[in-house]
DNA sequence: CCAACACTTAACCGCGTGGTTAAGTGTTGG
DNA sequence: CCAACACTTAACCACGCGGTTAAGTGTTGG
C-alpha cells in the first residue's frame, strides 16, 4: 500500500465511487456494482478489475462468503496519503511571495 | 482544480517530486529540473509537460520572469483533496466488522 | 450430483499518457 | 541587432490502462 499505488488507485472515479458506497460498511460485489454502476453500462469483469486495483493498493479487502464476495474498506490504508497531504500543504502557507525566492538567488 | 485532476496529477512520482522541491519556495524550471531530475535522464520537454499537468490541475503556477519561468505552489489547491481524504477516512473507523453488514441483509 | 449463480481470469483491443527529437518563442547580454 | 539562453510546442511513438467478450472457478439449492 505505498503512496504511489494508493494515489493511482484513487485517480479513477469508479474506484472512488466504490469507496463512497462502502462507507456504511461491507457489501457484496454484486450489490456494490448495483450501487456504483447505476447508469454507466460497465461490465462485471471491468468492475472486478477495479476492485483488484483497490485491493492491490490495500484500500479494500475481498473475502469470499458463500458464493458471493464481500468487499470491505481497509481502515488506515489512507493514513499515508493523509499524512503526505498534510505535511505537504502545511508548509505551503509559509511560502513567500512567488518571485521573492528567485530574485534573492539572482541577487546573490 | 477538480479533485479528479488533482489526483491524477499527483499519481506521478515526478510530479510529486516537484511539489517536494517547491516546498521551500518558487524555483525556475531549470533549477527545478536540476533538483528533481538528478539521475533520471528525462528531457526538458517531458519535464515541461509534467509542469503543464500540475498547472492545469491548479497545483502550481508558472510566471515568466526575464527569460526564465518561475514555478510556485498554488496554496489551497490541495484543500479539496484534504477534505475528501478526511471525510472519507473519518467514517472508516466506525465501520462494523466486515461480514456483519452482509449477513444482516442475508437474514432479512 | 449438477445446474445455476456470483464472480474472476484470459485474451484481446483502442486510446490516452509519458517519453522522445526537432523546431519555435521570448528575452536578454554584448 | 542578433546569438545564445531558457523553455515550450509540435509531431511522433510505445506501452499501460480501462474497456470488451468468452471461458473458468467456487459454491450451493434441489
Amino acid at each position: 500500500m505505498p503512496l504511489q499505488d494508493v494515489l493511482s488507485a484513487l485517480a479513477d472515479p469508479t474506484r472512488r465511487a466504490v469507496l463512497e458506497a462502502l462507507r456504511p460498511g461491507g457489501l457484496t460485489v454484486g450489490e456494490l456494482a448495483r450501487q456504483v454502476l447505476t447508469g454507466e453500462g460497465m461490465s462485471a469483469p471491468a468492475f472486478s478489475k477495479h476492485l483488484r486495483v483497490l485491493e492491490a493498493a490495500g484500500v479494500v479487502r475481498r473475502d469470499r462468503v458463500g458464493r458471493t464476495v464481500v468487499v470491505t474498506l481497509e481502515p488506515s490504508s489512507l493514513d499515508e496519503l493523509a499524512t503526505w497531504v498534510e505535511s505537504t500543504t502545511r508548509h505551503w502557507s509559509r511560502t513567500i511571495d512567488r518571485l521573492d525566492r528567485y530574485l534573492e538567488q539572482e541577487d546573490a
